[in-house]
This record gives C-alpha cells, sequence and structure tokens, in this order.
DNA sequence: CCACTTGCTGACCGTGGAGTCATCAATTAT
DNA sequence: ATAATTGATGACTCCACGGTCAGCAAGTGG
C-alpha cells in the first residue's frame, strides 16, 4: 500500500481553486444561502483553509467577482479595437456573437450576483462599474466615433446612448436567470436591435 | 393620566400592514437579510404577531410580491385597452410615461427580488411570468394587432418581438438599482427606442 | 360587573452556520 | 537525520435568527 499523503500543500494554487469553488456555489445558490463548509467541500478543503485565504465570507465574495470580471474583459475589448473589419461588419458579426454569448457566460452569475447583493457591497459595485460598465460604454462610444470619421455613420451617431445597444442584452440575461424554461429568442432580440440601430446610423 | 391600552386589536388591518413593513424591510435589505424581529418593528407589533397571519418568512414573502404586483398590473392594462388615442400617440403618450415611471416604481424592486431570490422560489417566478410578464407581452402584441388592422402599422410589425419595447425599461432599472448615483438618462434611452420602432413599423 | 374569547406579546428554544484555534503533518533548512 | 516552518485540518465556540407558546389583556356578550 503506497503511502499517500493525506493532502498536498500547494500554498499557489489554492486561492484560485477556493475562488473558483466559491463561484459554482454562488452561482448555485446564491451568496446568503452559500456555506463555507460547501465551498471548502468544493475546492476539496477544509473550512479552515478557506479563511487563511480569505478573512471572511465577503472577502471571498469580492475575491470571486474580481477574479471573473478581470478574466473576461480585456480580451473583449481588444478585440474591438484591433479589428480590421467595416464597422458594419464588426457589429454584425464579432459584436453581436459576442452579445449573444453574455446571457450564458458568467458574466451573466455575477450580474445577477451583483443585483441581489450590491446595496451592501457598494465598493464592489464601484468595481464593476468602473471595470466593466464604464469600459464597455466607452469603447462602444469610441467604435461610433471611428465609425463616424471613416464616413460609415452619420455624425448624428455620436448622440447614441450605447446603452441601446446593451439593453437586451441585458434582457436577454435576466429573461434566461429567470425563466429558463420559458423560449425566448434572444439571439435574434439582438439582431433586430442591430438592424434597427444601424438603419438609423448609418451613412 | 388617561389609560392607554397597550396595543390595540385590529384583526383586519394587521396583515396589510405586515406586509407592507416587509415590503420595505425587504426592498432595503433583500431576503435573506431581513430579520422577522426587524418587519415586526416596523409594521409596530409583536414578532409572535407575524408568525399568526404568516407562517413562515417565505409566505410572507410571497404574500409581498403578489401584493405588489396585484396592486399595479390591472389598471395598467385597462389602460391599453381603453384608450381612444392613435396608436402612436398612444405609444409616445401614456405608455412611454408608464415605462418611464417603471425603474421608480415598487415593481423593479420585485424584479430585484425575484433575481435574487428566484431560483429557491420556483412558483412564485411562475405566478410573476403568468401574471406580468405574459399578460403585460400579449397586451403589447394585442395592440400591435390593432394597429395593423387599422393601418397605421406596416403588416410586417406583427413580427416584432415585444420585448424589444421592454428592454430599455429593464436595462433602466437594473442601472437605477445598482448605479443609484451614476447619471443616464433613462427617459431618453425609452424615447430614442420608441422613436427607433415606430419608424420600423409605420405604415 | 363578570366570564369568556381571542388578538397579541415577548421570553424562550433549537439550529445551523460564521469564524477560531490547538494540533497535526508535509515540506524545507541545516 | 533532525529540527524548524507553515500549510492544512476539523472540533469547537458563539450567537443570530426562525419559529413556538404560555400567558396577558383588549374587546364582547350576557
Amino acid at each position: 500500500m503506497p503511502d499517500q499523503p493525506k493532502y498536498q500543500r500547494r500554498k499557489e494554487d489554492r486561492p484560485r481553486e477556493i475562488a473558483d469553488a466559491a463561484f459554482e456555489a454562488f452561482a448555485e445558490k446564491g451568496y446568503a444561502a452559500t456555506r463555507i463548509d460547501d465551498v471548502a467541500k468544493r475546492a476539496g478543503v477544509s473550512k479552515g483553509l478557506t479563511y487563511l485565504y480569505y478573512k471572511t465570507k465577503e472577502d471571498l465574495f469580492k475575491a470571486v467577482v474580481r477574479n471573473v470580471v478581470v478574466r473576461r474583459i480585456d480580451s473583449l475589448i481588444g478585440d474591438v479595437e484591433s479589428t480590421e473589419l467595416s464597422s458594419e461588419e464588426f457589429i454584425r458579426g464579432p459584436l453581436l456573437g459576442f452579445m449573444q454569448r453574455m446571457p450564458g457566460s458568467p458574466i451573466a452569475i455575477v450580474v445577477r450576483l451583483l443585483i441581489a447583493e450590491g446595496r451592501r457591497h457598494p465598493d464592489l459595485v464601484d468595481y464593476y462599474y468602473d471595470n466593466v460598465v464604464a469600459r464597455g460604454l466607452a469603447a462602444i462610444r469610441d467604435f461610433i466615433e471611428r465609425g463616424v470619421e471613416r464616413g460609415e455613420f452619420r455624425p448624428a451617431a455620436r448622440e447614441l446612448q450605447p446603452q441601446l445597444l446593451v439593453a437586451p442584452v441585458m434582457l436577454s440575461m435576466i429573461w434566461r436567470l429567470l425563466f429558463a424554461d420559458k423560449s425566448l429568442d434572444t439571439d435574434r432580440l439582438m439582431e433586430s436591435q442591430i438592424d434597427m440601430l444601424l438603419a438609423q446610423i448609418k451613412a
């Protein structure tokens, strides 16, 4: 019988593993209903260890949100800035695709957690606003500006509120979170919105 | 010194009073973080009494949601059906006004509660879907159908997803719930959406 | 005025979960 | 080898909160 140690020390990997397990648990049950014991079990770790890396449950929560957020955002915004496509092609292609993936992505979970718990974690809301919302909206505005300069969009396009593009994504997220069973063609919803927007701003 | 009784018996009013207090408390702290003791205090009542009228905290939660929902919906949908205005006038007038009031109304609070707690109360989600979402969407569809029959809208308007009208309302709700401080002209957002939609479906 | 009903109170109970810490054992240093 | 270090464990504490219930007093009927 080989000498199996009861555990290995893995100082480097633990925090990430615990945060990932916590994300799963929060996603399933929400913040309040999640037990630290359960998080520890999922991570294959004892409850006490969780407290070595995260001083409180709230700390863990914040780490989870920051974690998901930073992992996703940069690549996305990079894409927008480095494309060689025409504005319309980009919108109808990569951008639409990205929007359509949002409702099924971890970002949707984070949105739910923030809506549910945001009030009691204002600094987390600020963090999310600065790193996701503000940057996302700015990227859209820059993109439109570029389109105007290239002559692809009418100058009046500058007046467009970027939130008009986001609204159907938001609705689709909420719809799926609440009414997973009731069908709604969220892909078509976003396509229609883009059709309308383009019709209005194209040169 | 007048003989002040310690309390009055008010069998009829208690349930409503308690439910209203609970709504306030849930709105401020969310379901999980709300203490029955706190609800009772707000209602000026002892904790025990709460349990006389609502057997569990969950019961109370459901009563609160149903309460808010039924108080609001009927009048709204009545308006849509009984108007004498042209379709465009109705949309730009009463409907837009209603949409603009939504984000500040108790419905927004209910939406937050449902997003946060919906998973663990599927029957409540169903109730909300049947009584608010389904009826609301049906009303919009009927209204469009009527517009088509009157020749105000193109027949293709029938293909329009009613959720396109709701999306900016949803986004505005969430925005205000999370980012009360960061400004966003939600009224203009809805107006723009209506402009775009009308441009597309008007005969 | 008294007897009776019942709306209402608040002290109490049990549970479960956040957070602690004495101790163990894997790893590293000597 | 042996000692020192520290990652990791899990039994334990503490207490907050949902839910109970024996008793009290406001209302009611005779």
